[in-house]
DNA sequence: GAACTAAGTAAGCGCTTGCTTAGGATGCCG
DNA sequence: CGGCATCCTAAGCAAGCGCTTACTTAGTTC
């Protein structure tokens, strides 16, 4: 796979994902702004480049947007609600607790693959955030914890998980699947749904007596 | 423990780990960098305030380093060299695989969380590097993937770990442990040791037949 | 057609940044 | 004591930054 194409099929994975972004140049600022913030970090992105990428000036950006910092907050925003949202409902697929598992660290795994720029913004530009919208944004990454830790405490209160630190093996499993978003590249040889599975299996092997 | 002490006892174990920088003002401004670049990111970080944090004037910063990115550079040089140093040693301490796996994944993670400031440095900012500097940089952070797998090659070899996916397997543990830098806080409830202990214990489980 | 709205531009502001230059201070050695 | 080396400073430069302001254009509504 070509790593342009693909980067290609990212911004239309946005382009659909973030569809209820609106109007559509504020919605192709953000995806320009992602990119920007994904491959130079926050600080090195300027306004300009962000601009340039959709062929406006530097002051239509704040057209759309009333600072930098609120191009940040709104891809840390929607970023972690769209990944919330699929991890609640990789939660909500099966009653089993393996299966659950499986489900929530292969989905989770997966999506920071297949997301791997606005999750690598999310994960490691976020502390560049205003305070009060860092503390925001804080708040929901927690709520990951807790789907995560849930998902532990379920397998365990079935018996069939042998856990003796669930708060410790959830920071865990959510850090393997956070860190995909860090060494993840498309011209890689793993597939986002490959490196879910292999996940997948690993957390069961976790999770499991020896 | 206090915030503000363990933060000190960061910087002195920079200071006895950083000794062989010399002269001692040049090893002072490394330090202050690696606190600046960590808190809050090579390219929010001034020269300026790297220079105030060592009490000089920010021309002061030229007398010993060539420009702002020379000191990321050798930053990035002795914080991969050092861990280098700390996983090759774990791997060679035992030639039992099971051992051998506690040792290297558990004394790797207890690194991070030691000296997370450097290795958030050394994990998040280095894409900031020069392109010669990256370079050279990604090959030594080759190098411990080499370790990590060689340490699984040698407990598949010897018939007791079942590890279906060598590279992939490797990459998820090592993975687990540089992401230790990127969520430990001094002000944490787990000591580095414990840490170390906790991963250590979770790498066995993956290594082993289900 | 006039008024308004939405979306954008060109120009520029005030400030900051990494770095350079010319010079200074101190300590050491012959 | 003079020369040199080391370590540093004050001042300033050129470039760049996030953002503002005054204006323009196109589309819509009455």
């Amino acid at each position: 796979m070509d790593t342009a194409a693909a980067d290609l099929d990212e911004v239309e994975m946005l382009e659909r994902a973030w569809h209820d972004v609106t109007p559509a140049p504020a919605r192709r600022l953000l995806i320009a702004a992602v990119q920007a913030f994904g491959e130079r970090g926050y600080h090195a992105t300027t306004t300009r480049d962000i601009a340039t990428r959709v062929g406006m000036s530097p002051a239509g950006v704040y057209v759309h947007y009333r600072s930098k910092e609120e191009l940040l907050y709104r891809i840390c925003l929607i970023g972690h609600r769209h990944s919330l949202v699929a991890l609640r409902a990789a939660a909500a697929r099966s009653g089993d607790p393996m299966t659950q598992l499986r489900d929530v660290i292969g989905e989770f795994a997966a999506w920071h693959a297949l997301f791997h720029t606005p999750a690598r913004v999310i994960s490691y530009e976020l502390n560049h955030l205003d305070p009060a919208h860092l503390t925001e944004i804080t708040a929901l990454r927690h709520e990951m914890d807790l789907v995560v830790r849930a998902t532990l405490e379920h397998g365990v209160k079935a018996g069939v998980f042998d856990v003796p630190d669930i708060p410790g093996t959830g920071l865990a499993l959510l850090s393997l699947t956070v860190d995909v978003a860090r060494w993840y590249r498309t011209s890689g040889r793993r597939a986002p749904e490959d490196i879910g599975a292999l996940y997948a299996d690993l957390a069961v092997r976790m999770v499991q007596a020896r």
